[in-house]
DNA sequence: GTTTAATTGAAACATACGTATGAGTGACAC
DNA sequence: GTGTCACTCATACGTATGTTTCAATTAAAC
């Protein structure tokens, strides 16, 4: 049992992280790694293959994180508030990368890249969350139409996705003002945002022409 | 005065927004283009510059539109809305998006592209927007502590960020639901989201032992 | 019409990539 | 010991990339 491959997996989550898939090498991975070039195509077959290990060692725990907070949301005999489904959302993925320094820009270049990649990423891992978390921001209360609801949905995911791509260089980006270290407050601004937005008021469309 | 110059911009628009930049070769853009592999290197000096080119004649406008945007707005004697701040930061982008088809996908791509690349463009364009917008915001009657300010002035570009990175594949995940046909729709939303998020009451910290 | 500069063309350059090969190494079973 | 197995290593293969070269062509200037 050698840890080659937790190292390979290791080097190339940080990697991946900071440089994208495409623009990483494998021998850039190897290297950092301390591996042999061959490890790779040893423990895991392809370069593709290696990308699907790093995206599932880290968001399927994550996502079975959200479930389980929503879970216990829904159970709550309080009620469900759109608060405890906008934690249940953000906050295992900024805990996760909080813990893990080089995960959050990896989390983050997943939700922002498109096409057939994303495709096939994104269905595997946000269907089920999506599932279900659009009912329960139902239940919790949220009246909007579906075409509205969706968009907001959209909106608050483009927040936090945000927030874990610029990571790296936000405290830089803020002249120091907005700092990393506390991921609890992240998420604390982050429910206020997007719960107040989600409680807008529906803007009434004027008729066209 | 060849249009060669032009038809490599359009095809590298097309295919860096399509592909993203490092997985497009200058091979895919010449052949798209139907021109000879050596004149990109001739009119622009290099890869880089010839990104650089693509950029520019797409953000150079929006980032004028949005300051112009603005200018206008703080000129209304009815005094400046938080809705019309935000709208200037938004219409111009989502605008050129509906208008020139493929530019959604090439800005998504600049917001999903890694460090040294992302910095230098962002820095580049974006800076002269924050220094105006960030007043702005405030001059709107926005009253929050600079921190939580610059955070949620953060969320509010992730939102947009999402839009435009999604763009392509939002009607299809959306199952038909959300369609962008209606630019104006879609800021108007962004716009109702944002200002109530930023109009959320901040949240109280509780003291750390 | 001739000269001059700007542009395009086909081909080659060196380099980097993902992948494959086969020899070599260590541990453990019998 | 002697296999056997999982693993590591150095190296090579084929291909694709960005860039360069220099001749051919076109367009403008005088």
């Amino acid at each position: 049992m050698s840890d080659t491959k937790t190292r390979i997996l290791d080097a190339a989550e940080q990697l991946f992280g900071r440089n994208g898939f495409e623009s990483t090498s494998l021998r850039a991975i190897t290297t950092e790694a301390q591996v042999n070039l061959a490890a790779v195509n040893y423990h895991f077959q392809s370069k593709d293959a290696l990308i699907d290990a790093v995206l599932e060692r880290r968001i399927g725990p994550v996502t079975r994180r959200r479930l389980e907070m929503l879970d216990v949301a829904e159970a709550d005999p309080a009620g469900l508030t759109l608060e405890k489904v906008i934690e249940a959302f953000a906050a295992p993925v900024v805990e996760a990368a909080m813990g893990q320094p080089g995960l959050a820009p990896l989390m983050g270049r997943i939700m922002a890249t498109p096409g057939a990649f994303l495709e096939r990423v994104f269905l595997r891992y946000m269907e089920a969350v999506k599932s279900r978390f659009l009912p329960a921001l139902l239940r919790s209360g949220v009246r909007l139409p579906p075409e509205e609801l969706f968009w907001r949905l959209h909106f608050m995911v483009g927040s936090l996705a945000h927030v874990l791509v610029f990571a790296p260089v936000m405290p830089a980006m803020s002249n120091g003002l907005c700092q990393l270290n506390d991921g609890r407050a992240i998420v604390n601004r982050l429910v206020a945002f997007c719960a107040a937005g989600m409680r807008a008021p529906v803007e009434q469309m004027e008729k066209e022409a």
